[in-house]
RNA sequence: GGGAGCAUAGCUCAGCUGGUUCAGAGCACCUGCCUUACAAGCAGGGGGUCCUUGGUUCGAAUCCAUGUGCUCCCACCA
């Protein structure tokens, strides 16, 4: 069979992964193994694969691989989230090219317009997962608003209705004027922008003077209701009981006193807005002052404002400056830049509303949540997040769970109407509670909330939805055996960014309705940046085509490309070289296979170097294999991957098939090839996480597994670490350091490689490893020696003194001075060590075994230096 | 403004509780090789006052303090 010199991927990629789903290799059902379960962090179901998916969903991917081969039921659990701002906002925009405004459509039109859309482009993104190669169970795959999904979150919201942990409230909400809802505090983003502070002056009723206050919105002066002043500040003490006229309007508003003002600021005069500010609500609340709503809910001012009605509030912001000045109310104007909050979907400019709206009581459902993990129940990785997660939940505010949109679930609240209203799963439950409250009542009098619920208050259920979604509100259900078997869930991958608004309230969903957290483990993955340490975004431009990126390098090439650079918690910052490494070492995996491929197998005698090689690499495996698995247990992903990069690309390629690699046209013998398939094949195993597609293909074709068989690598079991030989792995390493310098030597003297040497070693050499050694250096016999050998290149390794005759190629003052060089440094190294040991307070201070390393340091220093005084005095004498 | 974190080779990072892991890795770089597995490769090699300044200690990249620079989170004085 013809193998080609590259790796091709894209073949490879897609057979294979048509071949795992058709024999549902991923499927997973309970039984009796331990459980290994991942819950997808549901992507936008709209949205298109990103970079920070692709990292995020590549070490869950690695995760659950790696589960699957140590034995355990893996269950990695699809889905996606309905993200009811982000696709309500897609929706809306399609329509407008459509020509159909949201507007004029019923709820039922629209919704009926929204899930056609859904079904449209939804799990476009689940589609392109696949092509990574993760292995979900897809017949598990759920959307937060299936049926049963969407039932759960209504009775959660029932049920902490009744518990009395949601409640209703006019509160001073982030309104997004664009998407016309409340958005919550962790969806705001604040720029700084330049803007402009305003000195306004209000005369001062009866008086002919007036004071002066500043502002960055004087468009909001028509809601003034006071103005304030620090009671410290003796600027104004003749303003006590005063009262002062709004500009343009002439309303009459009190002067009140309070030491939130602060008097350096401005002039020391605060306007107070309660209905456009958070602060000014505070402080209207704080003095029974009234609340002037005079902007509507898209952003343009009411009635209520008296003048500039209907204006969008910036270009009111401008006419009015113009007013005020003509008018010669403006003193002057001054820049400024001031933070300003954005709409994180639609980056229209936050405006603070007061409205009505549901809210859910945090302060103590927080607090078992900050338990688990402050108590390590749930680990945070890396820990560093603890303090932040702290923070963020000793200081909770509670959550506003409504949201203006239709697409979402609808919350369970009619009203009657009085205005009263009560809370049940439907209208039949709503209007047999109303009959009890109210006797004579109809039920088309009834009104259900227009309001959807915040799309985290359905992924808050997420690990306990997908399985067994009757438990959410009813904590005393048992729960299917799906959910018994795999909740809590081992580990959860996701972003730092939503540590608060997903994982915090996750954990509080699972305590208050399991009792137990819904998993072990966070790992926090970095943000993918570009090179410049951007962030990569769709708007800048920077991110590449994933799919392109895929095609190109092939989708294992892609996933060791970025799992190399991530550290947990650690950005990465993207670059394309890392990609081609991936694929570079696909490559080379793909020709260490071709070469077994190409030997001719005979009954031989096994030579004595194969028989070391194999000894000498179990031991490397097996050190190593540790290695990856102690990183793992520390979630070291990118570090677990190198050691088995290094293990394959170095110690088997670069070493072990080299010195078994047989003579062009020679046989290999059977021992040394079964052997040799043997670790090939435990290799191709531990790669098998992380390169899923080059494992399977390689490992297919080495078992002649046949289509119909059903075989695969993932359901083998992972190689677990065995003890190893120590002294062989060391002795291995003094091998290597030989090699080095002899080849070393060939490239100094322009010698060809091809020109082999006699080694000559004085010391206590192991011969077993000769054969090896003259494989690899190229070398024709090795020699022990006592005898000092004319014309020779001398090195030292370890503390043997090896020698290699030259004949007249051999340079003395060459020589001369790479032992002089030597013997320097290696007096240096004796000359540190020597203070130490002549320190009193080393001695008795340090531990015995510090001081014994140093005393053998210094045995070793001087040995060394003693041969090559000897070995310098030699040549100095033949050279004369 | 409050809090957290980071600063080690050109780049990305390791370096656990202070002493052989005598400053490490991968990539990049330089030099020589088209050596029948692989030029997406092979062989060899050069790069670091471990951010500054102090302190603790017999001994500091490692612990403490100060300064500088950067990042993130939270709050948002109009």
């Amino acid at each position: 069979m013809e193998i080609t010199a590259k790796y091709n991927p894209v073949e490879v990629e897609d057979r294979l992964y048509s071949y795992w789903m058709e024999n549902g290799f991923f499927d997973s059902d309970p039984d009796e193994r331990q459980p290994y379960t991942i819950v997808i962090p549901p992507p936008n179901v709209t949205g298109v694969l990103h970079m920070g998916h692709m990292l995020n969903n590549t070490i869950q991917d690695v995760l659950v691989r790696r589960a699957r081969m140590l034995g355990k039921n893996a269950c990695w659990v699809p889905g996606t989230d309905h993200a009811s701002i982000a696709t309500e906002a897609k929706v809306v925009a399609k329509l407008r090219e459509q020509g159909i405004s949201k507007d004029r459509l019923s709820r039922g039109e629209f919704m009926k317009y929204a899930w056609e859309w859904k079904e449209k482009h939804g799990g476009i993104i689940l589609e392109q997962l696949k092509k990574l190669g993760a292995s979900c169970d897809w017949r598990r795959t759920r959307f937060t608003m299936d049926e049963k999904l969407s039932e759960a979150v209504i009775d959660t919201f029932i049920y902490l209705y009744n518990k009395g942990l949601v409640y209703r409230g006019v509160r001073m909400v982030n309104w997004d004027t664009a998407g016309k809802t409340a958005v919550s505090d962790e969806e705001v983003i604040h720029k700084d922008v330049n803007s402009k502070l305003y000195y306004l002056s209000y005369p001062i009723v009866g008086e002919n003077a007036s004071i002066t206050i500043a502002t960055t919105r004087p468009e909001t002066i028509m809601a003034d209701v006071a103005v304030c002043i620090n009671p410290n500040d003796e600027r104004y003490v003749q303003m006590q009981g005063k009262k002062v006229l709004i500009p343009l309007i002439n309303k009459e508003i009190p002067v009140i006193f309070d030491e939130y003002v602060s008097m350096d600021f401005g002039t020391g005069c605060l306007k107070v807005t309660p209905a456009h500010d958070i602060n000014d609500y505070m402080l209207g609340m704080k003095y029974n002052l009234p609340v002037i709503d005079i902007i509507s809910n898209d952003g343009r001012l009411n009635e209520k404002a008296q003048i500039l009605v209907g204006e969008d509030r910036f270009d009111a912001r401008k006419k009015i400056v113009k007013m005020l000045d003509d008018a010669d109310f403006l003193v002057r104007a001054e820049d400024y830049k001031s933070s300003v909050g954005f709409s994180e979907r639609t980056d229209a400019v936050i405006e603070p509303k007061l409205s009505m709206q549901w809210f859910l009581k945090m302060e103590n459902i927080a607090k078992p949540a900050l338990d688990y993990v402050l108590n390590g129940d749930v680990k945070l990785i890396p820990d560093k997040f603890k303090n932040t997660y702290r923070h963020w939940m000793e200081n909770v505010r509670d959550w506003c769970i409504s949201r203006q949109l239709w697409w979402g679930q609808r919350i369970p609240a009619w009203y009657l109407p009085d205005g009263s209203f009560v809370v049940a799963k439907t209208v039949d439950e709503a209007f047999t509670l109303a009959q009890k409250k109210y006797c004579n009542i109809n039920m088309d009098e009834l009104h259900q909330d227009e309001d959807v619920v915040d799309t985290w208050f359905s992924s808050w259920l997420w690990p306990l939805s997908v399985f067994d979604p009757s438990v959410c509100g009813h904590p005393e259900n048992k729960g299917n055996d799906d959910l018994n078997y795999y909740y809590p869930t081992n580990d959860l991958v996701t972003a730092p960014e939503i540590l608060f608004f997903w994982v915090a309230r996750m954990i509080i969903a699972g305590h208050e309705f399991r009792g137990k957290a819904p998993f072990s483990n966070v790992y926090l993955t970095g943000i993918v940046r570009d090179k410049l340490g951007r962030k990569m975004s769709k708007s800048l431009g920077n991110s590449p085509d994933l799919l392109e990126l895929i095609a190109q390098y092939g989708a294992d090439g892609v996933r060791v490309g970025m799992l190399l650079c991530s550290s947990a918690g650690n950005d990465i910052l993207y670059d394309n070289s890392q990609v081609e490494q991936g694929r570079n070492f696909c490559n080379k995996i793909w020709n260490a296979f071709r070469l077994l491929k190409s030997w001719n197998i005979e009954e031989i005698p096994q030579p004595d170097y194969a028989a070391k090689a194999i000894e000498w690499f179990n031991s490397q495996f097996n050190k190593t294999l540790k290695e990856i698995y102690d990183n793992f247990d520390k979630y070291r992903i990118s570090e677990a991957l190198m050691a088995a990069y290094k293990l394959f690309w170095d110690d088997f390629c670069a070493y072990y098939l080299e010195i078994i690699k047989p003579a062009y046209g020679s046989p290999v013998d059977k021992s040394t090839y079964t052997a040799t398939l043997k670790i090939f094949e435990n290799l191709l195993k531990i790669l098998h996480p992380f390169m899923p597609f080059i494992t399977e293909e390689i490992w297919l074709i080495l078992n002649n597994c046949k289509k119909e068989e059903r075989k695969t690598i993932m359901l083998t079991p992972q190689p677990k670490p065995c003890a190893f030989d120590e002294k062989i792995a060391e002795t291995f390493e003094q091998i290597k350091e030989i090699i080095i310098n002899v080849r070393a030597l060939r490239q100094n003297k322009n010698i060809s490689p091809k020109q082999s040497f006699d080694l000559f070693v004085k010391g206590d050499f192991d011969l077993s490893f000769a054969g090896i050694l003259m494989k690899l250096a190229n070398l024709s016999q090795i020699a022990r020696t006592e005898n000092i050998i004319e014309n020779t290149s001398s090195f030292l390794a370890g503390t043997n003194e090896y020698y290699i005759p030259l004949g007249n190629k051999i340079n003395i003052n060459e020589e001369l001075e790479k032992l002089k060089n030597e013997l320097e440094y290696a007096k240096g190294f004796l000359s540190v060590v020597n203070k130490k040991l002549g320190n009193d307070k080393f001695v008795s201070g340090a531990p015995a075994s510090v001081v014994a390393s140093e005393r053998k340091k210094q045995s070793d220093a001087e040995s060394k230096i003693k041969i090559l005084e000897e070995n310098i005095a030699r040549l100095q004498i033949n050279n004369i």
